[in-house]
DNA sequence: CACCACTACCTCAGCGGTGAGCTACCCCGG
DNA sequence: CCGGGGTAGCTCACCGCTGAGGTAGTGGTG
């Protein structure tokens, strides 16, 4: 019976509040608790190539909307979940580093267009595979059918909290 | 057929890079995704009770512990996956406040020792149930066949990662 | 009993993010 | 064609955490 982190603390609350029910901890503990191997695993692969988390980000993002990878700060901002003075930032370091430009856009005066440069996507196409490798690695202790089922889970769990995508 | 984020983000990424298997980002992004809402939702929660997490993280970790409710700082920093430092702060943040004492261990002239003062306990127990309903609210979109095994999927990967629990 | 590797906790500079607020620009309605 | 609500992006003060480093205390060893 090997438990994890979180059937310690299940065991804790049930001898200290056995009048309530700490299941729910169960799935939302849990979760917290990969999110943060799954960020540390990321960030070590991400500093092989001289790439952090944010940076790495963003670039995906250029790289995956195909050419002439474009996209404006706004359309970024909302891809990456974060606010606008997070993607301003990110942006100054990358266009520091060469890895994009920005540039006025010329159908609205207010919008930037972010495009990657050849050096960013150089950076991004050196690091995804080595990125995907860390994260088939930290899959490789469940089977496929239990990846599968469990990519299944979690996205009708996404679902079922509204965060459908922001139209095609 | 409602698919998620992460469903568009795949999608893109198939028609970008046919070359490369990104399956994993199904089980790894969705997991980064729902520790998001998680964090947003709990924030909501805590606030109510003019708590934040990671004051909500110490208090729960001390009343877990049962009577007398005492931790030192490094037991804390364990079971709250931080640095020393974070610790600190987050004590000094709750001595203030009157949450917590911190004395010094008899017994061992380096330790600290960390103790729940009653208004400590109080604000946790207040907190507590509402907690719980948000996370309970969170997963009403999961049949109770679905979460049991979301939580045995998420403790599988856990154990595969080799964070066994630190011995009881 | 003096030494020394180890541990516990704190300090502090730096980092990335937030959230509020600003300016510039778009565009619809009167 | 002008006014005004809405949007795009940037700025800035603040916040919590990290990671490196410092001090004090512990306990085994020769």
């Amino acid at each position: 019976m090997t438990g994890d982190a979180m059937d310690t603390i299940l065991a804790q609350w049930a001898r200290e509040r056995p009048d309530l029910d700490c299941a729910p901890m169960g799935v939302i503990g849990r979760i917290s608790q990969l999110q943060r191997e799954v960020f540390l695993a990321q960030r070590a692969t991400f500093a092989r190539h001289d790439l952090d988390a944010p940076s790495f980000d963003v670039l995906a993002a250029l790289r995956r909307a195909g050419a002439p990878y474009q996209l404006t700060p706004t359309a970024l901002m909302r891809t990456a979940l974060v606010t606008s003075g997070a993607i301003t930032q990110r942006l100054d370091r990358l266009e520091e580093r060469g890895l994009i430009t920005r540039g006025r856009s010329e159908s609205d005066g207010r919008a930037v267009v972010v495009t990657l440069t050849d050096a960013g996507r150089a950076a991004l196409d050196a690091a995804l595979p080595d990125h995907l490798e860390t994260e088939h690695g930290m899959l490789t202790g469940l089977t496929a059918a239990e990846q599968a089922q469990l990519a299944d889970l979690l996205r009708r769990f996404l679902v079922s909290l509204g965060r459908t995508p922001p139209e095609a």
